[in-house]
DNA sequence: GATAGTTTCATACAACTGTTTGAATTGCAA
DNA sequence: TTGCAATTCAAACAGTTGTATGAAACTATC
């Protein structure tokens, strides 16, 4: 496998032109350029270069995937196997926000290329993300546990607003900056956790009778 | 100006095949093969791809946005110039919702269409969704009016979650039923829209010191 | 029915795309 | 050093894309 050299450099390469650029006018030739590498390196390392990009979407989600389950895992065996509602979405939520928000002068080229791929969702991402379920799964099965009189229905719901809140923060970042004129400090991201954890575990937790009174009263 | 035949048959034409396809995969060559008119055409009518394409993504936003509007104006003269949050979220979320969910076999070309623009993201339509913001903001004055004790902050978190959860729902919902293995029932848009609501509504009224508690214990 | 303006058409353009090729070079093992 | 595989390279390939052109067809006005 000699240096691994030339590949290395197409992948930083690739990495900080989508991530500054976007995936949409980004070319190989761009790439090639940037890395200082033969045109046809790429298909001669990657095979295509859909294959790029899902080895660089590849290998960031699951970082994040991992650092998901570790947290949930420490929580449920100091729970007993079973953790608090909150911190199992903190779980879920904290390391996808932290890996993409945060000051943005010193927003790592990691962080940037999966906004990109959270906006954009070209082809190759879009089926890395459709195999995600599993993992999500394993989530869902945690809240079941921790909620465990709460319908099958109100817990998937509650996991769907949950992503629903970090990853529309993070792809609207901008937005809702402009929006709110600064008042919404997007920089810290331990507080827009916080704010998604709570609005998420109080979509799990109201009284079932309650929010469906709520509901039926919002029709 | 004549008949206007040519003009809406690519209008037309394209809707339909962005909303089969995406807009990634569907080219001027496939447009006009499908209105049954000359590739210049387009150029002639619309002056470009991405002129045809605002044109179509403004008509639909338009109306959704007009619908919106409608909305929240009968619900704040019927309060006497404030509506109750609920109403006010409804207001901003039903319309979307309304537009993009359903039954799928009676889903409009429209209603597809929208969704892919909620999916792909291409440049011209996201030139127009930042033009949004001043839409956005009579949503947040009206939500400032009826909750005048919350503070601004408090308020653009509640509008970012609501249109976070709408959007997401939307653009997720295939994934959505496919994790629930079928439960959650995305062609009852009225349930929908009242999960969505009920969970805004909450987060918006929660306690400020009951939800900061629970934030600062999330951390 | 001639004329002016609009619309349609076939066709070409020019540029860019990812991918392939086959020869040259390199690095390593025997 | 020789031989062999892995890697790099310049160049070309094959196809597609959106757009422009200029002539032809149409339409309505006088």
């Amino acid at each position: 496998m000699a240096s691994d050299h030339t590949r290395s450099a197409i992948l930083t390469a690739a990495e900080r032109l989508y991530a500054d650029r976007g995936f949409s006018d980004v070319t190989l030739r761009d790439i090639v350029a940037e890395a200082g590498v033969n045109l046809a390196a790429v298909n001669y390392h990657f095979g295509s270069k859909d294959e790029l990009i899902a080895e660089l979407f590849v290998t960031r989600s699951i970082a994040t995937n991992r650092e998901r389950l570790r947290e949930l895992k420490a929580a449920e065996e100091q729970g007993g196997g079973r953790a608090p509602i909150e911190v199992i979405l903190h779980a879920l939520v904290g390391p996808t926000l932290r890996g993409c928000l945060g000051p943005e002068n010193q927003r790592s080229t990691a962080a940037r290329f999966m906004i990109r791929a959270s906006i954009e969702s070209v082809p190759p991402i879009r089926r890395i993300k459709n195999r995600e379920i599993d993992h999500l799964r394993k989530f869902a099965g945690a809240m079941r546990r921790a909620l465990p009189e709460r319908s099958d229905v109100d817990i998937y719901w509650g996991l769907n607003f949950a992503l629903a809140m970090a990853h529309h923060t993070i792809r609207e970042s901008e937005r809702l900056t402009k929006l709110s004129e600064g008042k919404c400090d997007l920089d810290d991201v331990e507080d827009v956790i916080s704010r998604v954890v709570s609005v998420a575990t109080m979509a799990l937790t109201a009284g079932k009778a309650e929010a469906k009174a709520a509901r039926v009263a919002a029709r």
